[in-house]
DNA sequence: TTTTGTGAATTGCTTCACAGCA
DNA sequence: TGCTGTGAAGCAATTCACAAAA
């Protein structure tokens, strides 16, 4: 019952923010939503809120609007986070650390269960903030994917070894990287990568008032 | 002799992953890059990247293409990168300290040079990797950002404190916000931000398998 | 030749506007 | 009335294709 894939990029990305959305509307005792105020809290139209969530599906009720705890689950399936999926790490230098004990993740029903470097001084060390994990050499990635199921991977290595380390995670089995190296990866077909470029963020931010100043 | 600014902003965007492979090339004794060589470099059509850049000026030469140490100096002057520039902090917590000891910024033309947290614990404490910069409370930002004239900031602060810090970051004088909180932020017109939500980036890879497999 | 810069054609996303349901 | 879902219209971004320059 999959939906044709003709789903724009841009209408994926809108849904994870609409679910952010909601999941802070929970806690309230409103129990419905309607297009326009979702729209106004993520300065959108109306009618791009309800065709976006239109492409997955009937999720509305006419005169009521959409019903926030349906659509929580809703979305979450679409999305995949309806379960728990685990989560495995590469790369534990500063950020790598900083990831593993930021636990925003859990409630959004992803856990890092993983952490791998080849850095012989840190193999078998314990990752502070994490109840336990232990870093391991990236040879072991295959046996720990495998046994845990895992599909998706967070990768903050150097830029020189990205490449390298991705190639070794997607033979593991990995289907998802997230990358924190200031690189283009490439990978085989089936497997998707989202690239977050801290420099690239800031020098948006920085060209839009060198544009007006000079 | 500013353009008029009818450039789309996914131009913009792929001008600083234009910038990134120019850099890589530099060190090479390659002089000269084609839009096509570009383009493949980073999966783009090679009309795309001449009309991205055409967006800024005319920086080509027919029947050679782009000499790479011009461009990159052209679009690090588009950018506002061709002069180093002053960045703060907010929020000292694992990320915020990852991302001050991080020297990658340096090259790319940003520099941390303070960094801001309330808890009373941290304020004065010296982070280290950094040569020196002491945690300050947020009230001292007004005259760091004046003597310094910075005007970037990074907010690494609980998502519930977040349009607070900015609210305080702007009355400062910041002007363009990189926000790893995940809800979103409002600021005055004239101010930017750029949001970086990690739990986003996870859901959009998920949604990539969960929609074929089930 | 090779390769840029750019109008024209095309694709794709967003907004409009309204029928239909509660 | 209030609000969704959706075809049609409108707009923005990408690709095409070619004249001009080296």
């Amino acid at each position: 019952m999959s939906k044709p894939d003709n789903i724009p990029a841009p209408a994926v990305r809108r849904l994870s923010l609409y679910l952010r959305h909601l999941e802070t509307l929970q806690p309230t005792d409103r129990q419905t939503v309607s297009s326009r105020q979702l729209g106004d809290a993520l300065n959108l139209s109306d009618a791009q809120v309800r065709k976006d969530l239109a492409y997955f599906g009937q999720f509305g009720h006419p005169g009521v609007g959409y019903r926030v705890t349906e659509l929580i689950h809703r979305v979450r399936r679409i999305l995949g986070t309806d379960r728990t999926s685990d989560v495995l790490l590469v790369g534990v230098g500063n950020l790598g650390r900083a990831l593993l004990s930021f636990h925003g993740f859990r409630e959004k029903g992803f856990r890092l269960v993983a952490a791998f470097d080849n850095d012989p001084r840190k193999i078998g060390t314990a990752v502070s903030g994490t109840d336990g994990i232990r870093v391991q050499p990236t040879a072991a990635m295959p046996d720990v994917v495998h046994t845990h199921g895992i599909r998706l991977g967070i990768m903050a290595v150097p830029a020189t070894a990205a490449q390298a380390v991705a190639d070794e995670m997607v033979v593991a089995g990995v289907k998802g990287i997230l990358n924190f190296a200031p690189v283009r990866i490439n990978v085989a077909r089936g497997v998707s990568v989202s690239t977050v470029d801290l420099a690239v963020h800031l020098e948006q931010l920085s060209f839009q008032f060198s544009g007006c100043t000079t």
